[in-house]
DNA sequence: CCCCGTCCCCAACAATTGTTGGTTGCAGGG
DNA sequence: CCCTGCAACCAACAATTGTTGGGGACGGGG
């Protein structure tokens, strides 16, 4: 029964930390009410600028990313629906990397002064709050794990059952995974372009993936988690990890 | 006038996100008051364990790491003196990783009341605290950035630039740069430990580092942070980040 | 309609990195 | 004293990954 209560995806994210009074989640719808629409590749803030606003990603991916002085691009997080970008940016002030869409996204804005009455009033809030802080982080050292230490296919793989597993956590009937060009995939796992398509391609040959226009399904679940050596725990989400689907 | 008031590495580190009051440094001797000792490679939680204390590194390193099953070893973190583990970690109960001491160390066990206690009664403190897990989160960041997209030696000479910004911070005397074995350095890099011989080894016939037991000293601070396109502001420590010494 | 840009795909070759199997020097234990 | 284990070091070879240069499919704009 990890059934969220609603269709707003920042009380069904949350959710997994703990459950949340009624209460909480009406301060939660009010939180998303106004929405804004961004197309792909767009930067939300960019390396060196002062952030004004917490952001929320209602729907879509955005990510994280650094450019290198020689032109290379590291993207360093991946953000899904219902996940937020920098809680607590106020506190650093000046970013030392870059916010922008990797699709077409649906957004929200939320106001430092909304973001202190969460963590001063709601206290089930704060916690969660918290706790999907502690994930990022989790998650950013499993990234570390999987490039230093995972052969390319198997990178491959587990970045693609972590995001599965993210999507599910947040929408049990979310689409096909990954929306991503190969260079954009390539910069996640920190390889070159035509290595992400001969990685792919060996993925979907052994028929742990299977692609159409760009997206990415996993027909068995338990076999490529197999293959990647996936273990959800570091991603904090109780059984909902585990489950196939 | 970055100087720090005393010689509480804690009170140095915590300086770094901002002045602190006569009251917070006491506040802050207090934390520090009774330190213990510990040897080189002892674990002090391991993953899938459920974390009491939290720790404070007085002196020495310590590190996270993660296991894979094929014997692998990622390490994530690097924790020098003044840092924190887990701040928040009762939030998140079961441990994702390991943590464990690469050399000898004096440690501090901090208790989950004079946490809480640091958090609610003492905002520039909880401020500070605040700032230093996201500076964390930056440096996990730039780690993946660095393995992603950087040649192997300019991701060793980027980390010793790197450690050697943080002990300035904390320590503007503190004596030579990572007293390792190279099997940890490539550990940290992603990289085999011949690779981090041959690397290690490259950086020295170029006179950008000079190593003495298994210690690594910069002879020549700009030309290695130019050597390896280090820019400290991810590590938001103001001007100290850029000082050559 | 064509042109253009973008992306997927592929092959050949170059560069980097991993693996294996050594030698050496050193420190500690018996 | 010798023996042992560990870590630095090295060379040769294997495997992985990057680079370059290209072809083909597709969609949008003129």
């Amino acid at each position: 029964m990890t059934h969220t209560p609603n269709e707003n995806v920042l009380a069904r994210k949350l959710w997994n930390a703990g459950p949340l009074d009624p209460e909480d989640l009406r301060r939660l719808d009010q939180v998303i009410a106004d929405p804004f629409e961004l197309d792909a590749r767009e930067d939300l803030i960019q390396h060196g600028e002062d952030p004004q606003n917490v952001h929320l990603v209602l729907s879509g991916m955005v990510c994280r990313y650094k450019v290198l002085p020689n032109g290379k691009r590291a993207i360093v997080a991946l953000m899904l629906p219902g996940d937020i970008c920098d809680l607590h940016v106020a506190i650093l002030g000046r970013m030392d990397h870059s916010i922008g869409t990797l699709t077409d996204c649906r957004l929200v804005k939320i106001s430092r002064r909304t973001i202190d009455d969460l963590l001063d009033n709601h206290p089930r809030i704060r916690r969660a709050l918290f706790w999907s802080t502690l994930v990022d982080e989790a998650i950013l050292r499993e990234w570390l794990v999987n490039m230093g230490r995972r052969r390319a296919d198997q990178q491959m793989a587990h970045l693609f059952c972590e995001v599965h597993a993210r999507l599910n956590a947040v929408d049990r009937m979310h689409g096909a995974l990954l929306p991503l060009t190969q260079e954009e995939l390539a910069d996640i796992l920190g390889i070159s372009s035509v290595h992400a398509q001969r990685v792919l391609s060996g993925l979907r040959k052994k028929e742990l993936v299977t692609v159409q226009d760009s997206r990415v399904a996993l027909p068995d679940i338990r076999r490529i988690r197999e293959f990647a050596q996936f273990e959800g725990d570091y991603l904090h989400l109780g059984e909902a990890a585990d489950s196939g689907d």
